[in-house]
DNA sequence: CAGGGAGGTTAGCGGTCGTTAACCTGAAGG
DNA sequence: CCTTCAGGTTAACGACCGCTAACCTCCCTG
């Protein structure tokens, strides 16, 4: 699992409070005074640690991009030979963990992606396009019926599924992080056995 | 079904503009002279239509809560008595024609609700509010093993599951569009039924 | 103990944006 | 024919915002 046990950079600070702000007001909704004083420093000081807003708001993308692609693939590898509904479980498991501990940052992900540089949104968008496609190739295995088109779609429509939890009541009512977790998990599940002829 | 057939107004031309324009790029990264130039007049021209750019924000949010609740509602009346597996499905039908139609109002939808004032925001989240209420007592009805907190923590999920189709690749190589509106209608049944027990 | 870099500060520039002011025009109506 | 008004126009103001400049202050290190 390898922990981090050690205190957060500034850089990380800053870099958390920032998808928490952009999560909630908009990446154009905030400005760079505001990011500064959520991390006790002001304005212009950010800049000893980030070349500019934008360059936070790609590094926070290609970051997320990057560690959902990262988890895919050592999952994928780790359960080799293991049956693909495994996999697969196991694909759904890690979405939901990072839908769930990392909500303002999956908010991001699929708001604020036109606001990045034409290099930095290539970068972002091949990330994600790997991750679609390792999901599709899962999900054919385990449910053969599903042309490749259909897979795809169910592989978005699932990816809207369990990224609906930033409208799931904000830590109030809702049943505890494993209830939520296992139906969200069933969720997925079901949707892609119907999605299947 | 009462289709218009007489040509749009102004201020129509305006919201539709404006709708697609917000949700490419955010409210706060549309500005007034754009939406103006969308419909061949000039940024200050529109102040003749509404009091400023939060209103035509306001007027789409409040319209949209409006429309589903409105629409919702219609369904649950015509087919009483009609049972509840019915009312369902038509709900959902309902949810992907406007998911499929309007997919700029369903984007701005959960994305550009907290730039709203106050009084208007209170709104349109009790229209919403009433929305889901609506849908959580039909779908308990239809999947009574389903507790109260779960079956709206369900609802919200398939919303994020219908709401996906602006991810679905932009009438490329999808199916068609009955073909995902069949899709996505029975993997949201598919969900429902996994979430329940 | 000098000095230099890391990490702050405040002042301010330049550009953008929402909005208002002042003016124009063409069509409808008595 | 004169008036009125809806629906435009351009100019410009004031606020805000991203970013740079200039400066300060520790702390580490040779």
């Amino acid at each position: 699992m390898a922990t981090r046990t050690d205190a957060p950079t500034r850089r990380e600070q800053i870099l958390k409070e920032a998808a928490r702000l952009f999560a909630e007001r908009g990446f154009h909704g905030v400005g760079v005074d505001e990011i500064g004083a959520a991390v006790g420093i002001s304005g212009p000081g950010l800049y000893r640690h980030f070349a500019g807003k934008d360059a936070m708001l790609a590094e926070l993308l290609v970051g997320i991009s990057g560690q959902l692609l990262t988890g895919a693939k050592r999952r994928l590898a780790e359960a080799d030979g293991g049956g693909a509904e495994g996999v697969l479980d196991s694909l759904i498991e890690g979405h939901i963990d990072f839908a769930l501990d990392d909500r303002p940052l999956i908010t991001l992900h699929d708001r604020e992606l036109d606001r990045l540089r034409d290099s930095d949104r290539k970068m972002v968008r091949q990330l994600q396009r790997q991750y679609v496609e390792l999901w599709v190739g899962v999900v054919r295995e385990v449910y053969p019926g599903l042309g490749e088109p259909a897979a795809r779609s169910a592989v978005h429509s699932v990816f809207g599924l369990l990224n609906s939890t930033p409208h799931l009541g904000r830590g109030g009512s809702l049943p505890g992080r494993g209830a939520t977790a296992e139906l969200l998990h069933r969720m997925a599940r079901g949707a892609f056995a119907a999605a299947e002829v």
